[in-house]
DNA sequence: AGAAACTCTGAACGGCGTCCATTTGCGAAG
DNA sequence: CTTCGCAAATGGACGCCGTTCAGAGTTTCT
């Protein structure tokens, strides 16, 4: 066959992540293949590279869908609580519950690494700053008296505690105490590190 | 060929675990395969499923060694600290210094997750729980009033957010201020939290 | 010496990512 | 309406991968 050209390259690129994301969801991160995705559209292998410039390529484009789907969740999720404290805890909660409803899609965003010799992208890493300082103004009414490096050190220390809470949740590596205990866990964290803040 | 007796079944295996524990750190999880274990070692491939049931049993196998040398690490590393909170500390620092140094290996004992039809070790959960116990160790003496179900949950909440920082720090997903940071933050995460626990 | 028991091989299978010569069919030119 | 050029899509090839197993090779027992 040749040009069908029933499908323009955007539909192309959006049929296939799209049909990437439910394999993923449905078989995991490494049950998700090129080929698979190719049948799941209704082309042929080679066809996606013309669309994408590798597999790393795909999937480093899912991650970003991700990142913005957690951030999305995160923002509505503090939408309708002022109370700072809470606010916090909210977030925190949201970030455990996005890695807990969706772990495929959690697990692939932290584990697939983009070899070497592909240049980082730099979209990925605005997505990420963005996401932080969502979480850098919630911490900030928290510590008010504190320099913009302080606040900066304290979200990443904190953020970086509650990331472990959901890594750890679904790694399976661990049997804890009951599933839903996560969200205790990360609101102590929270709870106890502000309280040590606000000390001293 | 046939047999050929110049290695014990034990030798065999411990030849293996080393081979795959070189390619793991050279290449990195992905590049590990049997079949170049199987060339390292000397043997075809079919060979390698006499010792291991499968791949999977292989990569078990390491993390059990990499559980025990973290414990190990672990130990030495607070051995000559007593003053509590620095101890703690210490204990974190110690944790993720391993993280950094070893980091396919670090990697690995957490994204690889058994196939469901393989039923858990029970080795795994023995050296898991007997690292924790070292951790609620460290965590005791900052609060001697604590009930049993206090400690458990303060350590928890702890190790979780120590693991965390290790685990971003090996992503690569975050461009972070500077490698060395990361002692810092595990320090304030740690200090903050403690200084909170000790408030209530 | 011959048979039995054991060790190890090596080829085979299906699946993977990736590449690219070849084929197909659309749209424009005549 | 026909022809032609060219972009689009194919599908087979390559070299990997994990896994299996009939059979070849070696040792041990009788």
């Amino acid at each position: 066959m040749g040009r069908r050209n029933q499908h323009s390259r955007e539909q192309q690129r959006e049929m296939a992540i799209a049909a990437a994301e439910l394999i993923l969801v449905r078989e995991g991160f490494a049950g998700l293949s090129m080929r698979k995705v190719a049948d799941a559209i209704g082309y042929t292998v080679g066809s996606l590279y013309l669309i994408f410039q590798n597999q790393d390529d795909l999937l480093a484009t899912i991650n970003e869908r991700t990142t913005d789907a957690i951030y999305g969740h995160l923002r509505d999720a503090i939408e309708w609580q002022s109370e700072p404290l809470p606010r916090l805890q909210q977030l925190g909660a949201a970030y455990i519950e996005f890695a807990q409803t969706h772990p495929a899609r959690f697990r692939m965003l932290f584990e697939h690494r983009l070899p070497p010799e592909m240049e980082p992208r730099t979209s990925s890493e605005t997505r990420i700053r963005r996401m932080f300082e969502l979480v850098e103004s919630c911490v900030a009414p928290l510590m008010s008296a504190a320099s913009p490096q302080q606040l900066r050190r304290a979200a990443t220390t904190l953020w970086s505690g509650v990331h472990g809470i959901a890594s750890l949740a679904i790694s399976g590596k661990f049997k804890w105490a009951g599933d839903a205990e996560f969200r205790g866990y990360c609101d102590d964290l929270i709870g106890t590190y502000v309280a040590g803040l606000q000390q001293r």
